[in-house]
DNA sequence: AAAGATAGCAACCGCGATTTT
DNA sequence: AAAAATCGCGGTTGCTATCTT
């Protein structure tokens, strides 16, 4: 029913330029946030409010830090997505100068194959005696050379030793536990119900 | 050196939740 | 109370850079 703002006519798409990245931080500091399905007109993009918020939260946003994630962030994506599962969103709060979409993509890209290597399965940090499941965890792209290539990974949080979840989230004092539901099974079992 | 494969990232899209009318 | 409008989240896609052969 409802059409996509991206349909509309005179709504550019794409990647965004300097000058109309300068020109959303321009209104975005004078009238701040919020209200985005008005900001593009007022600030004179023809842009949809949808494509402003993303573009504002996840790069123009003054504090955001970008570049490289630091081993102690890694760390903290790890732990905080065994405990809530794939809510980008929630874990973001929890990291500061990172946004939501950083860090998903961070963990598709990098953290996944990292756990992988660890002979941890990244859906549900429990320990993985085989990876005849592969493609299923990383995608279609993934293959036993890749994983052979990067056994040198360095940071040694998990303990091969350990037969149950590696991450309890037990340790985390994050306030969150209590306060939100389990995280969302991933896997198709959940979904087998239909 | 060139072509193909792969990885990484920015942006798009669909949908559910929330707010407003 | 219901419908419409808007917001926000998370999955997915597509482009570009880098690597491999």
């Amino acid at each position: 029913m409802k059409k996509p703002c991206y349909a509309k006519k005179n709504i550019k798409e794409g990647a965004w330029s300097e000058q109309e990245d300068q020109k959303l931080k321009d209104y975005i500091s004078a009238h701040g946030e919020g209200s985005w399905h008005t900001v593009p007109q007022a600030a004179g993009l023809y842009r949809c409010g949808k494509s402003c918020r993303q573009r504002w939260l996840n790069y123009l946003r003054p504090d955001l830090k970008r570049g490289n994630f630091g081993e102690d962030e890694e760390d903290l994506i790890i732990r905080l997505h065994a405990l809530l599962g794939n809510r980008w969103s929630l874990i973001a709060g929890r990291i500061p100068g990172r946004s939501d979409n950083e860090i998903k993509n961070y963990w598709n890209s990098h953290l996944q194959k990292k756990l992988i290597n660890k002979g941890v399965d990244p859906n549900n940090h429990r320990l993985h005696h085989s990876f005849s499941n592969l493609e299923k965890v990383t995608g279609a792209s993934a293959t036993k050379s890749h994983f052979e290539n990067e056994q040198g990974c360095s940071d040694g949080n998990y303990n091969s030793n350990e037969d149950q979840r590696s991450w309890s989230g037990s340790d985390i004092n994050l306030d969150l536990a209590s306060k939100i539901s389990p995280p969302r099974p991933i896997n198709n079992e959940a979904n087998s119900m239909d």
